[in-house]
DNA sequence: TTGTATGCGTTATCAG
DNA sequence: CTGATAACGCATACAA
């Protein structure tokens, strides 16, 4: 225990506050901080004695790496930046779960910064998030240019999620928008229902605009003619929904069902229409999408289009760290699948 | 523009890559690197040339600092560590919104992780934090031992939500979770209901606690006898409301109210309630508490407390930043207040 | 008031 | 396979 005098030159060997250093590990394994930090890494091949050494005093020590230092000289920090719009979305917040859990297995930290749908606020967010020097960018949709997350790209690896974008260092997957939404919108036609009215989102996003895309796709499937005054463009939110339902309402036009491009425009048109008397679903027929939680605990049970968000999350960060190790990214998504509950029913007479 | 021989020793004026340093800024301005360093931190007084200079370039070189330097140079990272439970929740994410939008003001950035409801999860996430050198921690909730938050406050300044502890570095704030319950309680009781029924959260934590005792407090001043027929204890999610619903009918006791300690369990009572040909506030007057945006859009809308949770983000985020300036931490929140909707009415007969 | 020297904990580039 | 040694970008005693 005390083979030597402690009056080495420079003998860290146990500091005031409890941080254990690479250096010491070194120390007490009895090798340089090099070969430490090289076992740690696996950047060289090191004999299985000294690992062993290594190994034993990191265990003794508790020594945990510090990612500040690492950061610094690697340039590796651990961390993921994650663009997310609004961190308290229902929708975001299941995406956020699925990303922060695939990512600790791998021993990263996401770090989420909100876009609030702002263009401005999304380029300060990344802004941060390169300057805090994120080893990548994950971004959850978003108004920002397509040029500018491609230049991002240039120094980092970056995922999109919900655009069509790709370069050497840039991947991005969507969920098939088109396709739930046409599942939803058939579903509504196959019900029997000819006047469909439909809440759409922000059409400045692809995502929104695909699940219009989708309704118009069934409509021209079944024969329907497309009709604007049964159109109304909204914002993803509930306050949006359960205003668009009054905005339909004020043009005088019949509708016997509506698809609400997601679940919170639909809980919010479902409040809407109870106040003007329509009854959900003897009046109209009502979709969602997304399959929140909410949608399964609405009253009625709202039939909806589900899409695992925490399953995009989860791709989301598996392509990140598969562009990390240098391997091909890849996302599979389960294709969209409509949960039909008790918001929708046959049409009438 | 070109005053000097270009062969200086060292002449980092501008690098590959199109990262700016200090020191680049300290060469245009004409000052040493501890000038600038003190310009930025208002270290030390500096006189207004210099100070303007050094501003001037740090414009036009566009620099910023590097946070990942500093924190491994001065050990603070302008990142505060957030041990949340459920990113995913509704509840929380509304928290995280508040303490993000606080602190970024602030210059700060969160780092949140989950504890999951789960003790080892937590003492994971703080672990996690501790290693990422966050320059505070706030703690929203949780399993974890007081004592062991203690601890962790004798490194670093800690802000817990929910819970009473307190300590040099370690603050303390609730909401009064108590008084919104009774509230609530009380608003039954007004109506004219004497048969309430209770769902509990996880009585292992203090607000759980807290709510049931506020759910006394309002019998006890009614003079209505507590029936434990009437309470059941469930876990502040969707599913646990309804299932407690179940529970309760099974035992075949009657009630003509029934306070959720939470609005996800309000939300699934109220599915729950329906399936069982209850309905509400017919049949049953239904309260929750939180006051989340889902008990508004709720069929019907939802009677319960509101807290604001995005107000108890921002004060934590406040107190945080208190303590790190050195200044007495404080916190003052709203007080519990009744918003009462359309799930509770008089009692009939 | 200002500059110099040193260190923060790791990784990376060299020689052996 | 391994160990010195030099960065990484900034903050901070210490001098001046």
């Amino acid at each position: 225990m005390n083979d030597k005098p402690t009056s080495a030159k420079k003998a860290p060997s146990s500091r005031p506050d409890g941080v254990v250093t690479l250096e010491q590990v070194a120390e007490l394994a009895g090798v340089s901080p090099s070969t430490v930090s090289r076992i740690l890494n696996g950047t060289a091949a090191v004999s299985q004695v000294k690992k062993d050494a290594v190994h034993a005093a990191i265990q003794e020590l508790g020594f945990r790496p510090n990612p500040v230092a690492r950061g610094l000289a690697g340039g590796k920090t651990l961390s993921i930046g994650v663009v997310t719009q609004i961190i308290s979305s229902p929708f975001y917040g299941e995406a956020l779960l699925g990303i922060e859990r695939e990512l600790e297995r791998a021993g990263y930290v996401p770090l989420f910064v909100s876009g609030n749908w702002h263009e401005d606020d999304e380029r300060k967010a990344i802004e941060t998030l390169l300057s805090r020097r994120v080893d990548g960018v994950i971004v959850l949709a978003g108004r920002i240019a397509d040029a500018e997350l491609a230049k991002v790209s240039d120094n980092l690896p970056v995922v999109v999620v919900g655009r069509q974008l790709s370069g050497p260092q840039l991947f991005s997957f969507s969920f098939d928008n088109r396709e739930g939404a046409r599942l939803a919108t058939q579903h509504l036609v196959e019900q029997g229902h000819r006047r469909i009215a439909f809440i759409a989102g922000d059409l400045l996003h692809d995502d929104a605009v695909e699940r219009q895309n989708g309704y118009f796709d069934a409509l021209a499937a079944a024969g329907i003619a497309q009709d604007p005054n049964l159109i109304v463009q909204s914002d993803y939110t509930e306050a949006g929904g359960m205003l668009s339902v009054s905005r339909l309402l004020e043009r005088d036009t019949h509708f016997t069902a509506l698809f609400a491009s997601n679940d919170q425009m639909a809980i919010g048109a479902c409040l809407g229409l109870h106040r003007r008397n329509l009854r959900v679903p003897d009046d109209v027929s009502l979709v969602g999408f997304d399959d929140l939680i909410m949608a399964r605990y609405s009253m009625p049970p709202l039939t909806t289009v589900r899409q695992s968000v925490y399953e995009i999350g989860t791709e989301a960060a598996k392509a990140m760290l598969d562009m990390l190790r240098g391997s091909q990214p890849k996302a599979t998504l389960p294709g969209p699948e409509l949960v039909v509950r008790e918001s929708t029913r046959r049409m009438q007479r």
